[in-house]
RNA sequence: CGGGGCGUGGCUCAGUCCGGUUAGAGCGCACGGUUCGGGACCGUGAGGUCGGCGGUUCAAAUCCGCCCGCCCCGACCA
């Protein structure tokens, strides 16, 4: 592609509304525009990119079998009461005004109506169907340019199978396809084990990038690789210990101490010796008491996997009429009305410090099997920093992370709720057991870009970059310059490259060498009078900055020979 | 939804506190000229409902009210 002539706008400032790496790159060498909060266009070079994303998706889904299908983006909004997903996405989805339909922000319900009328015998299964399509969600708050947007391009896949095993394979062949795709994506990235959430079923994997800019917490271990989500991360930390004097409770006056650490420097014990009430509401009417040990952070995505249901913290003005005291003040010993539980370090604890449920009171030498009417001991602690791998005991580090890749096992819940039953060996009525594996597009474009890119620009890898070679023409008024980097460019063309042409002649030479390098192909190839006066272009890989001269004649055989 | 910031030419911003000629700069754009290997220079020029509506005032980009939009933190995130 020339350059004069194509729709190319880079742009030199920073724009204001961009604040991480991705999205300011993205915007300033022209992949997208935007044109709402979280809605954005793909410009010529964006869009470039997201073609060879896909294709890879294509390749390597079509190799375990998958088959390409296209479904509507607009759905009856009947489809979505038969499995209750109107409710459980809420505010999510996109309403239609004029007609009882609803934008798709995944597609479980339109596959299982599929499957439900073709899938009738276990003979029809194993299925393995995928989309590469626009998802529309009503995001709260969109943010970090494509990262979370309130339109996006997901490739969306779903097994069908008869059998448990089945699934297992099928969720297997993906978890195999994608490690692929995001390898030859050219990313650095890992896998994790996930919290199923809303979308139930009994197994899930994230694959992630880790980034400054990602909006997950992973717990990882550089050392035997284990890594996990801190929604269902655990350390190797031991419980407290449980000591033989037990002495009767005591009330303590503590005036004015609110926190963990005022009570620490109050009552001068270690932290380990308290523990940290926090109160819950779960579905809006049972109030729940949790207890922590200490500074130990509550994770509330573990909280909701424990007990089910929604669950909110209690409203300041709903604390006190329902345990006498203000938060600060709060604790398991004697409070009414309340499910307790509390986090597995503390099993059997004593010796404990904990609100009296009382302003300004607390209560020492708790012990929690005599003086607690506890409902369980659940994993409810946040993996911190440092703490000891679970499999190895090595430091684990806590990272930020960009999920690009989900995968379920979702069992039979939508084939149930939709009907979607086949007729098994023995004639009998089984429901469709599926998966679900789903990979955001620009995700991976936004990840690569946050892995890849210097103070200049982009750096892009030979498989996904727009072009492969960026042919910069220094002074296109000279004739020999015109002359030669036209032939440079046919050549290049004529065996197979994809090449971006400098060819404009009413810029100076450093708005192009600052192009190329915002844009960054792998390879430039830079065709100056200097150089071609002896017949010579010079090249340059973005990615090392290495340079050399080279007849024109050979630089075929140059290009093939670099690494680049 | 809670908290914070912002909205002035295509882009980045000044001017707003303290109202007062014709609203500015740099970049970009158009034309002419010089340059031609790291966002080059000279000259000329076009381009603005100062986010919108209402109010105060002799007078509003500037003060007041309401609304809209965008970004950041939090909540939320199958």
């Amino acid at each position: 592609m020339k350059f004069s002539s194509s729709f190319f706008p880079t742009q030199k400032e920073v724009p204001v509304d961009a604040t991480i790496p991705s999205h300011i790159l993205m915007l300033r060498a022209g992949l997208i525009r935007p044109l709402a909060a979280g809605i954005y266009s793909h410009l010529p070079i964006g869009q470039r990119v997201m073609l060879k994303v896909m294709q890879i998706i294509r390749e390597e889904m079509n190799a375990i079998g998958g088959q390409e299908l296209f479904l509507p983006a607009l759905n009856p909004l009947e489809l979505w009461q038969e499995t209750g997903r109107v409710d459980d996405f809420g505010d999510i989805m996109f309403h239609v005004k004029n007609r009882p339909m609803v934008l798709a922000p995944t597609h479980e319900e339109v596959i299982c109506s599929i499957a439900k009328n073709f899938l009738r015998s276990y003979r029809d299964m194993p299925q393995i169907w995928y989309q590469i399509q626009t998802k529309f969600r009503n995001e709260p708050r969109p943010r970090s340019g494509v990262l979370r947007g309130r339109q996006f391009v997901m490739k969306d896949a779903y097994s069908m199978d008869t059998s448990w095993e089945g699934l297992d394979e099928s969720y297997d062949k993906h978890a195999e396809a994608y490690k692929k795709i995001f390898a030859r994506c050219g990313l650095k990235f890992f896998i994790v084990g996930a919290s199923s959430g809303a979308m139930g079923g009994s197994g899930s994997q994230e694959f992630m990038v880790e980034s400054p800019s990602g909006e997950d917490t992973c717990a990882v271990c550089s050392n035997c690789g284990y890594a996990a989500n801190v929604e269902v991360a655990e350390s190797n930390i031991p419980p407290l210990p449980r000591s033989d004097n037990n002495p009767e409770l005591e009330d303590i006056h503590t005036p004015n101490v609110r926190t963990i650490d005022e009570l620490v420097e109050f009552l001068n014990v270690p932290a380990e010796k308290l523990a940290k009430s926090l109160v819950y509401m779960q579905n809006n009417e049972t109030p729940i008491l949790v207890l922590m040990v200490g500074n130990d952070v509550l994770n509330e995505t573990k909280l909701a996997s424990a007990l089910g249901g929604n669950i909110r913290p209690m409203h300041p003005d709903e604390i006190e009429p329902l345990t006498g005291a203000h938060s600060g003040s709060l604790g398991p010993v004697g409070l009414k009305n309340f499910k307790i539980i509390a986090d597995n370090r503390l099993k059997d604890a004593n010796g404990l410090v904990s609100g009296a449920n009382k302003d300004d009171y607390h209560i020492g030498n708790i012990d929690i099997k005599r003086d607690v009417n506890l409902d369980g001991y659940y994993d409810l602690r946040e993996v911190k920093e440092g703490e000891a791998c679970v499999e190895c005991g090595n430091q684990l580090r806590v990272v930020n992370a960009i999920e690009i890749g989900h995968i379920f096992k979702l069992g039979t819940k939508y084939a149930e709720d939709l009907k979607a039953y086949f007729l098994n060996e023995k004639g009998d009525e089984q429901p469709i057991i599926m998966g679900s594996y789903g990979i955001g597009v620009e995700r991976i474009i936004a990840s690569y870009i946050e892995q890849n890119h210097d103070e200049n620009g982009i750096i892009w890898n030979k498989t996904i970059a727009p072009f492969h070679i960026h042919l910069i023409g220094l002074n296109m008024k000279n004739e020999m310059v015109r002359e030669a980097s036209e032939n440079v460019y046919q050549l290049l063309i004529d065996n197979g490259y994809e090449v971006i042409f400098d060819d404009r002649d009413d810029v100076s030479a450093g708005v192009k060498f600052k192009d190329a390098d915002l844009l960054g192909m792998p390879l430039h190839i830079i065709a100056g009078e200097k150089n071609l006066r002896d017949g010579n272009v010079e090249t340059k890989v973005r990615g090392t900055g290495e340079r050399s001269v080279v007849a024109i004649e050979d630089i075929l055989n140059k290009i093939e020979k670099l690494d680049y």
